[in-house]
RNA sequence: GACCCCUUCGUCUAGAGGCCUAGGACAUUACCCUUUCACGGUAGUAACACGGGUUCGAAUCCCGUAGGGGUCGCCA
Protein backbone atom coordinates (compact mmCIF):
# COMPACT_ATOMS: atom_id res chain seq x y z
CA UNK A 1 0.00 0.00 0.00
CA UNK A 2 2.63 2.90 0.92
CA UNK A 3 3.69 3.70 -2.56
CA UNK A 4 5.87 6.90 -2.28
CA UNK A 5 9.55 6.11 -0.26
CA UNK A 6 10.87 7.60 2.20
CA UNK A 7 8.37 10.04 2.60
CA UNK A 8 10.21 12.93 4.86
CA UNK A 9 7.47 15.18 6.58
CA UNK A 10 8.16 17.99 9.04
CA UNK A 11 6.73 19.88 11.52
CA UNK A 12 7.66 23.45 12.04
CA UNK A 13 6.35 25.65 15.06
CA UNK A 14 7.87 28.84 15.35
CA UNK A 15 8.71 29.27 19.06
CA UNK A 16 6.90 32.30 20.01
CA UNK A 17 4.21 30.77 22.14
CA UNK A 18 3.05 27.36 23.60
CA UNK A 19 1.82 24.41 20.76
CA UNK A 20 -1.80 25.21 20.22
CA UNK A 21 -3.92 22.84 19.25
CA UNK A 22 -4.18 24.10 15.39
CA UNK A 23 -0.44 23.00 15.46
CA UNK A 24 -0.61 19.93 16.92
CA UNK A 25 -3.24 18.80 14.69
CA UNK A 26 -1.08 19.55 11.85
CA UNK A 27 1.86 17.73 13.75
CA UNK A 28 -0.12 14.96 13.75
CA UNK A 29 -0.93 14.93 10.37
CA UNK A 30 2.33 15.02 9.66
CA UNK A 31 3.55 12.11 12.13
CA UNK A 32 0.74 9.67 10.84
CA UNK A 33 1.68 10.40 7.31
CA UNK A 34 5.29 9.34 7.48
CA UNK A 35 4.48 6.99 9.57
CA UNK A 36 1.94 5.26 7.51
CA UNK A 37 4.77 5.42 4.63
CA UNK A 38 7.22 4.08 7.33
CA UNK A 39 8.77 7.20 6.50
CA UNK A 40 10.45 10.08 8.58
CA UNK A 41 9.25 13.12 10.65
CA UNK A 42 10.95 15.81 11.65
CA UNK A 43 10.83 18.69 14.44
CA UNK A 44 12.34 22.07 13.36
CA UNK A 45 12.23 24.84 15.48
CA UNK A 46 11.60 28.15 13.43
CA UNK A 47 13.83 30.27 15.86
CA UNK A 48 15.05 32.78 13.55
CA UNK A 49 12.95 35.88 14.73
CA UNK A 50 15.18 36.74 17.92
CA UNK A 51 13.30 39.10 19.23
CA UNK A 52 10.18 36.69 19.88
CA UNK A 53 11.58 33.66 20.02
CA UNK A 54 11.83 32.13 22.71
CA UNK A 55 13.73 29.35 25.08
CA UNK A 56 10.69 28.39 27.45
CA UNK A 57 8.50 28.45 24.45
CA UNK A 58 10.74 26.10 23.15
CA UNK A 59 10.48 23.89 25.67
CA UNK A 60 6.97 23.81 26.02
CA UNK A 61 6.77 22.95 22.31
CA UNK A 62 8.91 20.14 23.18
CA UNK A 63 6.87 19.04 26.25
CA UNK A 64 3.48 19.63 24.02
CA UNK A 65 4.72 17.01 21.31
CA UNK A 66 6.09 14.78 24.48
CA UNK A 67 2.96 14.52 26.16
CA UNK A 68 0.97 14.18 22.64
CA UNK A 69 3.09 11.41 21.94
CA UNK A 70 4.30 12.81 18.31
CA UNK A 71 8.02 11.29 18.23
CA UNK A 72 9.84 12.70 15.61
CA UNK A 73 12.81 10.86 14.25
CA UNK A 74 16.49 11.76 13.76
CA UNK A 75 17.27 10.57 17.47
CA UNK A 76 14.89 12.67 19.17
CA UNK A 77 17.32 15.57 17.83
CA UNK A 78 15.37 18.53 16.36
CA UNK A 79 16.77 20.90 13.63
CA UNK A 80 17.09 24.67 15.09
CA UNK A 81 16.59 26.99 12.27
CA UNK A 82 18.82 29.85 13.54
CA UNK A 83 21.91 27.59 13.50
CA UNK A 84 21.20 27.18 9.49
CA UNK A 85 21.47 31.14 8.90
CA UNK A 86 24.76 31.38 7.43
CA UNK A 87 23.18 28.68 4.83
CA UNK A 88 20.10 30.48 4.15
CA UNK A 89 22.01 33.72 3.23
CA UNK A 90 24.59 31.77 0.91
CA UNK A 91 21.75 30.88 -1.04
CA UNK A 92 20.92 34.10 -0.94
CA UNK A 93 23.99 35.10 -1.97
CA UNK A 94 23.79 32.80 -5.08
CA UNK A 95 20.78 34.06 -6.14
CA UNK A 96 21.98 37.36 -6.44
CA UNK A 97 24.99 35.97 -8.13
CA UNK A 98 23.18 34.19 -10.75
CA UNK A 99 20.45 36.77 -11.18
CA UNK A 100 17.48 35.51 -9.58
CA UNK A 101 17.85 38.11 -6.89
CA UNK A 102 18.95 41.56 -6.63
CA UNK A 103 19.53 44.42 -3.85
CA UNK A 104 16.65 46.49 -3.11
CA UNK A 105 17.74 49.64 -1.35
CA UNK A 106 14.23 51.14 -0.23
CA UNK A 107 13.78 52.22 3.07
CA UNK A 108 11.05 51.01 5.52
CA UNK A 109 9.18 54.43 5.57
CA UNK A 110 9.24 54.51 1.63
CA UNK A 111 7.95 51.12 1.18
CA UNK A 112 5.59 52.09 3.81
CA UNK A 113 4.39 55.41 2.00
CA UNK A 114 4.28 52.92 -0.93
CA UNK A 115 1.64 50.71 0.35
CA UNK A 116 0.03 53.67 2.17
CA UNK A 117 -0.63 54.90 -1.65
CA UNK A 118 -1.17 51.76 -2.90
CA UNK A 119 -4.42 51.23 -0.29
CA UNK A 120 -5.48 54.50 -0.74
CA UNK A 121 -6.06 54.13 -4.66
CA UNK A 122 -7.01 50.34 -4.25
CA UNK A 123 -4.22 49.13 -6.21
CA UNK A 124 -2.43 46.27 -5.21
CA UNK A 125 -0.18 46.20 -2.37
CA UNK A 126 2.81 44.52 -3.69
CA UNK A 127 6.17 46.29 -3.83
CA UNK A 128 6.84 47.58 -7.27
CA UNK A 129 10.37 46.94 -8.21
CA UNK A 130 12.02 49.86 -8.37
CA UNK A 131 14.95 48.59 -7.73
CA UNK A 132 14.85 45.58 -10.24
CA UNK A 133 16.59 46.54 -12.76
CA UNK A 134 18.32 50.09 -11.19
CA UNK A 135 22.49 49.54 -10.94
CA UNK A 136 23.14 49.15 -7.21
CA UNK A 137 25.92 52.03 -8.25
CA UNK A 138 22.86 54.12 -7.88
CA UNK A 139 22.37 53.47 -4.25
CA UNK A 140 23.36 56.10 -2.22
CA UNK A 141 27.30 54.77 -0.52
CA UNK A 142 26.89 51.97 2.20
CA UNK A 143 23.11 52.34 2.10
CA UNK A 144 21.66 49.39 4.19
CA UNK A 145 19.74 46.84 1.66
CA UNK A 146 17.52 43.87 1.17
CA UNK A 147 18.04 41.14 -1.03
CA UNK A 148 15.00 40.26 -3.32
CA UNK A 149 14.09 37.46 -5.38
CA UNK A 150 13.84 38.75 -8.79
CA UNK A 151 10.81 36.46 -9.62
CA UNK A 152 9.28 36.06 -12.96
CA UNK A 153 6.93 39.28 -14.55
CA UNK A 154 4.68 37.03 -17.05
CA UNK A 155 3.86 33.98 -16.35
CA UNK A 156 2.04 31.89 -14.29
CA UNK A 157 2.61 29.64 -11.15
CA UNK A 158 0.96 26.33 -10.59
CA UNK A 159 0.55 24.44 -7.27
CA UNK A 160 -0.55 20.69 -7.02
CA UNK A 161 -2.13 20.17 -3.88
CA UNK A 162 -2.69 17.47 -2.34
CA UNK A 163 -5.89 19.22 -0.89
CA UNK A 164 -6.77 22.30 -2.78
CA UNK A 165 -6.36 20.02 -6.39
CA UNK A 166 -4.37 22.17 -8.96
CA UNK A 167 -4.02 25.93 -8.66
CA UNK A 168 -2.34 28.76 -10.72
CA UNK A 169 -1.78 32.37 -9.87
CA UNK A 170 -0.52 34.71 -12.38
CA UNK A 171 2.68 35.95 -11.46
CA UNK A 172 1.87 39.61 -12.57
CA UNK A 173 0.31 39.35 -9.21
CA UNK A 174 3.29 38.23 -6.48
CA UNK A 175 6.00 40.70 -5.93
CA UNK A 176 9.74 40.46 -5.27
CA UNK A 177 9.99 39.30 -1.44
CA UNK A 178 12.32 39.80 0.51
CA UNK A 179 14.81 36.81 0.98
CA UNK A 180 17.62 38.99 2.82
CA UNK A 181 16.90 41.30 5.24
CA UNK A 182 18.80 44.57 6.17
CA UNK A 183 20.38 42.73 8.33
CA UNK A 184 21.48 40.07 6.17
CA UNK A 185 19.53 37.61 7.90
CA UNK A 186 17.35 35.76 6.30
CA UNK A 187 13.25 35.61 6.24
CA UNK A 188 10.67 32.68 6.77
CA UNK A 189 9.93 32.63 3.01
CA UNK A 190 13.82 31.92 2.64
CA UNK A 191 14.44 29.54 5.45
CA UNK A 192 11.63 27.48 5.15
CA UNK A 193 12.86 26.76 1.49
CA UNK A 194 16.24 26.07 2.03
CA UNK A 195 15.43 23.93 5.51
CA UNK A 196 12.88 22.14 3.81
CA UNK A 197 15.15 21.38 0.67
CA UNK A 198 18.65 20.43 2.96
CA UNK A 199 16.10 18.42 5.22
CA UNK A 200 14.78 16.11 2.35
CA UNK A 201 11.76 16.98 3.12
CA UNK A 202 9.59 15.84 0.40
CA UNK A 203 5.93 15.81 1.93
CA UNK A 204 4.48 19.71 3.01
CA UNK A 205 1.58 19.49 5.66
CA UNK A 206 0.64 22.88 6.65
CA UNK A 207 -1.90 24.82 7.79
CA UNK A 208 -4.26 26.46 4.87
CA UNK A 209 -2.86 30.34 6.17
CA UNK A 210 0.58 29.20 4.62
CA UNK A 211 -1.40 28.55 1.04
CA UNK A 212 -0.45 31.82 -1.08
CA UNK A 213 2.81 31.61 0.50
CA UNK A 214 3.33 28.51 -1.75
CA UNK A 215 3.58 30.53 -4.85
CA UNK A 216 6.37 32.23 -3.69
CA UNK A 217 8.20 29.78 -2.28
CA UNK A 218 7.96 27.56 -5.23
CA UNK A 219 9.47 30.31 -7.55
CA UNK A 220 12.38 30.25 -4.58
CA UNK A 221 12.60 26.15 -5.43
CA UNK A 222 12.33 27.09 -9.13
CA UNK A 223 15.19 29.94 -9.25
CA UNK A 224 17.33 27.57 -7.36
CA UNK A 225 16.35 24.10 -9.13
CA UNK A 226 15.75 22.43 -6.70
CA UNK A 227 12.95 19.60 -6.27
CA UNK A 228 9.12 20.95 -5.64
CA UNK A 229 7.89 18.83 -2.57
CA UNK A 230 4.07 17.71 -2.79
CA UNK A 231 1.52 19.38 -0.74
CA UNK A 232 -1.05 19.70 1.31
CA UNK A 233 -2.71 22.16 2.88
CA UNK A 234 -5.60 21.55 5.86
CA UNK A 235 -8.34 23.65 6.37
CA UNK A 236 -8.10 25.71 9.66
CA UNK A 237 -9.44 25.08 12.86
CA UNK A 238 -12.14 28.07 13.58
CA UNK A 239 -12.96 29.05 16.43
CA UNK A 240 -16.97 29.72 17.70
CA UNK A 241 -16.60 33.39 15.79
CA UNK A 242 -15.41 31.44 12.65
CA UNK A 243 -12.24 32.72 12.70
CA UNK A 244 -8.68 31.23 12.58
CA UNK A 245 -7.63 29.95 15.81
CA UNK A 246 -4.68 31.63 16.93
CA UNK A 247 -3.07 32.13 20.41
CA UNK A 248 -5.01 35.04 20.83
CA UNK A 249 -7.72 33.70 19.38
CA UNK A 250 -9.73 31.14 21.36
CA UNK A 251 -6.62 28.26 21.09
CA UNK A 252 -5.11 27.11 23.87
CA UNK A 253 -2.00 25.64 24.59
CA UNK A 254 -2.02 21.63 24.60
CA UNK A 255 -0.63 21.90 28.21
CA UNK A 256 -4.27 23.47 29.23
CA UNK A 257 -6.02 20.16 27.70
CA UNK A 258 -4.34 18.13 29.57
CA UNK A 259 -4.97 20.21 33.17
CA UNK A 260 -8.59 20.40 32.07
CA UNK A 261 -8.56 16.25 32.08
CA UNK A 262 -8.18 14.69 28.55
CA UNK A 263 -5.88 12.01 27.67
CA UNK A 264 -3.21 12.28 24.71
CA UNK A 265 -4.80 9.46 22.55
CA UNK A 266 -8.49 11.38 22.36
CA UNK A 267 -6.87 14.77 21.72
CA UNK A 268 -5.46 12.96 18.65
CA UNK A 269 -8.41 10.83 18.35
CA UNK A 270 -10.55 14.20 18.17
CA UNK A 271 -7.66 15.98 16.29
CA UNK A 272 -7.76 13.48 13.27
CA UNK A 273 -11.46 13.43 12.94
CA UNK A 274 -11.22 17.18 12.54
CA UNK A 275 -10.67 17.44 8.95
CA UNK A 276 -9.89 13.75 8.25
CA UNK A 277 -12.45 11.08 7.66
CA UNK A 278 -12.22 7.43 7.56
CA UNK A 279 -16.01 6.98 6.39
CA UNK A 280 -18.17 6.29 9.49
CA UNK A 281 -15.53 5.45 11.75
CA UNK A 282 -15.25 7.61 14.78
CA UNK A 283 -13.08 5.89 17.31
CA UNK A 284 -10.08 5.79 15.27
CA UNK A 285 -7.10 4.18 18.02
CA UNK A 286 -3.32 4.84 16.87
CA UNK A 287 -2.51 1.35 15.06
CA UNK A 288 -5.28 2.68 12.58
CA UNK A 289 -4.81 5.25 12.42
CA UNK A 290 -1.68 5.03 10.98
CA UNK A 291 -2.78 2.43 8.88
CA UNK A 292 -5.41 4.58 7.43
CA UNK A 293 -4.25 7.96 7.06
CA UNK A 294 -3.72 9.59 3.94
CA UNK A 295 -3.52 12.72 2.14
CA UNK A 296 -7.31 11.70 0.23
CA UNK A 297 -9.69 12.33 2.76
CA UNK A 298 -8.86 15.83 3.83
CA UNK A 299 -11.62 17.80 4.42
CA UNK A 300 -11.46 21.12 2.18
CA UNK A 301 -13.47 23.17 4.94
CA UNK A 302 -12.41 24.57 8.12
CA UNK A 303 -14.18 23.12 11.04
CA UNK A 304 -14.73 24.25 14.43
CA UNK A 305 -13.87 22.86 17.50
CA UNK A 306 -16.08 21.20 19.78
CA UNK A 307 -15.50 20.07 23.14
CA UNK A 308 -19.19 17.89 23.18
CA UNK A 309 -17.47 15.92 20.85
CA UNK A 310 -13.85 16.25 22.51
CA UNK A 311 -15.73 14.86 25.56
CA UNK A 312 -17.68 12.05 24.23
CA UNK A 313 -14.02 10.86 22.80
CA UNK A 314 -12.48 11.46 25.87
CA UNK A 315 -15.05 9.66 28.02
CA UNK A 316 -14.57 6.35 25.18
CA UNK A 317 -11.06 5.84 25.99
CA UNK A 318 -10.93 6.97 29.18
CA UNK A 319 -13.37 3.87 29.89
CA UNK A 320 -10.72 1.84 28.36
CA UNK A 321 -8.00 2.60 30.19
CA UNK A 322 -6.60 -0.08 33.21
CA UNK A 323 -8.28 1.31 36.85
CA UNK A 324 -4.99 0.77 38.52
CA UNK A 325 -3.34 2.98 36.04
CA UNK A 326 -6.71 5.02 36.09
CA UNK A 327 -6.56 5.40 40.06
CA UNK A 328 -2.74 6.56 40.01
CA UNK A 329 -3.53 9.20 37.68
CA UNK A 330 -6.44 9.82 39.91
CA UNK A 331 -4.70 10.07 42.82
CA UNK A 332 -2.22 12.48 41.45
CA UNK A 333 -4.34 14.76 40.54
CA UNK A 334 -5.61 14.57 44.26
CA UNK A 335 -2.63 15.47 45.78
CA UNK A 336 -1.79 17.85 43.45
CA UNK A 337 -5.41 19.58 44.28
CA UNK A 338 -5.38 18.71 48.28
CA UNK A 339 -2.35 18.86 48.84
CA UNK A 340 -1.97 15.30 50.51
CA UNK A 341 -1.39 12.34 48.41
CA UNK A 342 -3.71 9.49 48.76
CA UNK A 343 -1.42 6.00 50.25
CA UNK A 344 -1.40 3.13 49.07
CA UNK A 345 -4.41 1.66 50.69
CA UNK A 346 -6.09 4.70 49.51
CA UNK A 347 -5.21 4.41 46.02
CA UNK A 348 -6.64 0.34 46.12
CA UNK A 349 -9.64 1.76 47.16
CA UNK A 350 -9.78 4.19 44.16
CA UNK A 351 -8.58 1.83 41.68
CA UNK A 352 -11.77 -0.51 43.12
CA UNK A 353 -14.23 2.23 42.75
CA UNK A 354 -12.86 3.15 38.93
CA UNK A 355 -15.32 0.81 37.05
CA UNK A 356 -18.43 2.33 38.72
CA UNK A 357 -16.41 6.59 38.75
CA UNK A 358 -15.25 6.29 35.05
CA UNK A 359 -18.79 5.63 33.28
CA UNK A 360 -19.79 8.93 34.92
CA UNK A 361 -16.92 10.90 33.76
CA UNK A 362 -16.04 12.55 30.57
CA UNK A 363 -12.66 13.86 31.49
CA UNK A 364 -9.63 12.95 33.97
CA UNK A 365 -10.69 16.08 36.02
CA UNK A 366 -14.74 14.79 36.41
CA UNK A 367 -13.30 11.40 37.61
CA UNK A 368 -10.93 12.92 39.75
CA UNK A 369 -13.83 15.30 41.86
CA UNK A 370 -15.72 12.20 41.55
CA UNK A 371 -13.88 9.94 43.25
CA UNK A 372 -12.77 12.21 45.84
CA UNK A 373 -14.95 11.07 48.46
CA UNK A 374 -13.66 7.65 48.85
CA UNK A 375 -10.41 9.15 50.16
CA UNK A 376 -11.80 12.08 52.12
CA UNK A 377 -11.72 11.97 55.98
CA UNK A 378 -14.24 11.79 58.12
CA UNK A 379 -16.83 13.17 58.95
CA UNK A 380 -17.26 13.79 55.44
CA UNK A 381 -18.58 17.27 54.40
CA UNK A 382 -22.38 17.03 52.80
CA UNK A 383 -23.55 18.96 49.45
CA UNK A 384 -26.71 20.90 49.30
CA UNK A 385 -28.27 17.41 48.10
CA UNK A 386 -27.42 15.13 50.47
CA UNK A 387 -28.26 17.36 53.29
CA UNK A 388 -31.73 17.46 51.74
CA UNK A 389 -31.80 13.56 51.53
CA UNK A 390 -30.90 13.60 55.39
CA UNK A 391 -33.91 15.00 57.02
CA UNK A 392 -35.33 13.22 60.76
CA UNK A 393 -37.15 10.28 58.97
CA UNK A 394 -34.09 9.73 57.10
CA UNK A 395 -31.95 9.62 59.90
CA UNK A 396 -34.52 7.42 61.50
CA UNK A 397 -34.13 4.77 58.55
CA UNK A 398 -30.47 5.36 58.94
CA UNK A 399 -29.79 4.07 61.98
CA UNK A 400 -31.78 1.31 61.66
CA UNK A 401 -29.17 0.32 58.90
CA UNK A 402 -26.35 0.78 60.57
CA UNK A 403 -27.85 -2.18 63.27
CA UNK A 404 -28.64 -4.21 59.87
CA UNK A 405 -25.70 -3.64 58.37
CA UNK A 406 -23.10 -4.20 61.18
CA UNK A 407 -24.70 -7.50 61.72
CA UNK A 408 -24.21 -8.28 57.76
CA UNK A 409 -21.21 -11.04 57.39
CA UNK A 410 -21.11 -10.79 54.05
CA UNK A 411 -20.27 -7.27 52.69
CA UNK A 412 -19.99 -7.09 49.00
CA UNK A 413 -22.32 -5.05 46.89
CA UNK A 414 -24.82 -7.92 45.79
CA UNK A 415 -25.00 -9.30 49.74
CA UNK A 416 -25.66 -5.37 51.29
CA UNK A 417 -28.38 -4.93 48.38
CA UNK A 418 -29.86 -8.27 49.09
CA UNK A 419 -30.14 -7.66 52.52
CA UNK A 420 -31.22 -4.36 52.58
CA UNK A 421 -33.61 -5.09 49.85
CA UNK A 422 -35.03 -7.70 52.45
CA UNK A 423 -35.14 -5.03 55.02
CA UNK A 424 -37.15 -2.67 53.11
CA UNK A 425 -39.79 -5.03 51.80
CA UNK A 426 -40.07 -6.18 55.93
CA UNK A 427 -41.01 -2.62 56.39
CA UNK A 428 -43.08 -1.76 53.69
CA UNK A 429 -40.42 0.66 52.08
CA UNK A 430 -39.16 0.93 48.94
CA UNK A 431 -35.07 0.12 48.14
CA UNK A 432 -34.49 3.63 46.77
CA UNK A 433 -35.64 4.77 50.35
CA UNK A 434 -32.83 3.40 52.15
CA UNK A 435 -30.34 3.89 49.48
CA UNK A 436 -30.62 7.82 49.07
CA UNK A 437 -29.94 8.43 52.82
CA UNK A 438 -27.08 5.57 53.07
CA UNK A 439 -26.03 7.52 49.94
CA UNK A 440 -25.70 10.80 51.34
CA UNK A 441 -24.13 9.51 54.26
CA UNK A 442 -21.64 7.71 52.28
CA UNK A 443 -20.45 9.73 49.64
CA UNK A 444 -21.93 13.20 51.15
CA UNK A 445 -23.81 14.12 47.89
CA UNK A 446 -26.90 13.33 46.04
CA UNK A 447 -24.88 12.02 43.37
CA UNK A 448 -22.48 8.71 43.31
CA UNK A 449 -22.13 5.36 41.30
CA UNK A 450 -24.38 2.30 43.34
CA UNK A 451 -24.26 3.13 46.63
CA UNK A 452 -23.85 -0.91 47.61
CA UNK A 453 -20.71 -0.99 45.56
CA UNK A 454 -19.65 2.13 47.19
CA UNK A 455 -20.57 0.90 50.60
CA UNK A 456 -18.59 -2.36 49.74
CA UNK A 457 -15.79 -1.03 48.24
CA UNK A 458 -15.15 1.48 51.48
CA UNK A 459 -15.58 -1.99 54.07
CA UNK A 460 -17.65 -2.35 56.63
CA UNK A 461 -15.96 -0.12 59.18
CA UNK A 462 -15.61 2.86 57.48
CA UNK A 463 -19.09 2.70 56.34
CA UNK A 464 -20.71 2.51 59.37
CA UNK A 465 -18.04 4.90 60.70
CA UNK A 466 -19.77 7.45 57.96
CA UNK A 467 -23.22 6.35 59.02
CA UNK A 468 -22.11 7.34 62.86
CA UNK A 469 -20.81 10.51 61.87
CA UNK A 470 -24.03 11.54 60.39
CA UNK A 471 -25.91 9.79 62.64
CA UNK A 472 -24.59 12.00 65.47
C1' G B 1 -9.12 46.67 -2.06
C1' A B 2 -6.33 42.63 -4.95
C1' C B 3 -5.46 37.47 -5.27
C1' C B 4 -6.66 32.53 -3.59
C1' C B 5 -9.84 29.13 -1.13
C1' C B 6 -14.35 27.31 1.21
C1' U B 7 -20.04 26.37 1.62
C1' U B 8 -24.27 18.76 3.40
C1' C B 9 -28.32 18.37 10.12
C1' G B 10 -26.61 23.08 15.92
C1' U B 11 -21.26 20.75 15.47
C1' C B 12 -17.69 17.08 13.15
C1' U B 13 -18.45 14.49 8.83
C1' A B 14 -20.06 10.20 4.80
C1' G B 15 -21.07 11.13 -0.15
C1' A B 16 -16.22 10.83 -6.41
C1' G B 17 -23.88 11.49 -11.71
C1' G B 18 -28.35 6.87 -10.62
C1' C B 19 -26.93 2.64 -4.33
C1' C B 20 -29.77 9.38 -1.35
C1' U B 21 -37.24 9.05 0.54
C1' A B 22 -28.98 12.14 1.94
C1' G B 23 -25.85 7.87 6.13
C1' G B 24 -22.88 8.05 10.87
C1' A B 25 -21.06 10.54 15.34
C1' C B 26 -21.55 14.45 19.12
C1' A B 27 -25.36 17.52 20.98
C1' U B 28 -30.71 17.54 21.66
C1' U B 29 -36.01 15.35 22.65
C1' A B 30 -39.05 11.13 24.27
C1' C B 31 -39.39 6.35 26.13
C1' C B 32 -37.15 1.79 28.30
C1' C B 33 -33.60 0.02 32.02
C1' U B 34 -32.84 1.79 37.21
C1' U B 35 -31.27 2.77 44.56
C1' U B 36 -29.35 8.57 42.61
C1' C B 37 -26.50 10.14 38.51
C1' A B 38 -24.57 7.99 34.53
C1' C B 39 -23.89 3.90 31.11
C1' G B 40 -26.70 1.05 27.78
C1' G B 41 -31.06 0.28 24.51
C1' U B 42 -35.11 2.11 21.28
C1' A B 43 -37.37 5.95 18.69
C1' G B 44 -37.45 11.11 17.07
C1' U B 45 -36.28 16.37 15.53
C1' A B 46 -32.63 18.23 12.23
C1' A B 47 -28.77 19.58 6.42
C1' C B 48 -27.15 19.35 0.32
C1' A B 49 -26.35 28.42 0.80
C1' C B 50 -29.12 30.57 -3.58
C1' G B 51 -29.96 30.99 -8.99
C1' G B 52 -29.05 29.27 -13.71
C1' G B 53 -27.23 25.55 -16.91
C1' U B 54 -25.18 20.32 -18.72
C1' U B 55 -27.63 15.41 -18.42
C1' C B 56 -32.70 10.61 -19.30
C1' G B 57 -30.93 11.67 -14.19
C1' A B 58 -26.98 16.34 -9.91
C1' A B 59 -25.51 16.92 -3.01
C1' U B 60 -22.10 15.21 -6.74
C1' C B 61 -20.07 18.52 -13.30
C1' C B 62 -20.09 23.97 -15.32
C1' C B 63 -21.30 29.31 -14.72
C1' G B 64 -23.02 33.17 -11.71
C1' U B 65 -24.73 35.33 -6.90
C1' A B 66 -24.46 35.53 -1.73
C1' G B 67 -21.98 34.47 2.69
C1' G B 68 -17.49 32.96 5.17
C1' G B 69 -12.19 32.36 5.47
C1' G B 70 -6.94 33.01 4.22
C1' U B 71 -2.87 35.87 2.25
C1' C B 72 -0.99 40.40 0.70
C1' G B 73 5.69 42.40 6.62
C1' C B 74 12.98 43.56 6.43
C1' C B 75 6.68 37.85 11.59
C1' A B 76 6.70 32.84 11.16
Amino acid sequence: MPAAPNVVTRFPPSPTGFLHIGGARTALFNYLYARHHGGTFLLRIEDTDRERSTQPAIEAIIEGMKWLELNWDNNDKIYLQSEHMPRHAAVANEMLANGHAYKCFCTPQELEEMRNHQKANGLPMRYDGRWRDKDPKDAPAGAPFVVRLKAPLTGETTIKDHVRGIVTVQNSQLDDMVLLRSDGTPTYMLSVVVDDNDMGVNTVIRGDDHFTNTFRQVQILKAMNWNIPEYAHIPLIHGSDGQKMSKRHGALGVDEYRKMGYLPEAIRNYLLRLGWSHGDDEIIPDAKAVEWFNLEHIVSSPAKFDYMKLDSVNAHYMREMDDTKLAQTVAARLSEATGTAPDVAQTAILAKGMAGLKQRAKTLKDLTESAAFYVTPRPLPMNDGAKKILSADAKAMLAALRTLLSDLADFSATSIEASIKDFAGQHGKKLGDYAQPLRAALSGSNVSPPIFEVASILGKPETLGRMDDVLK
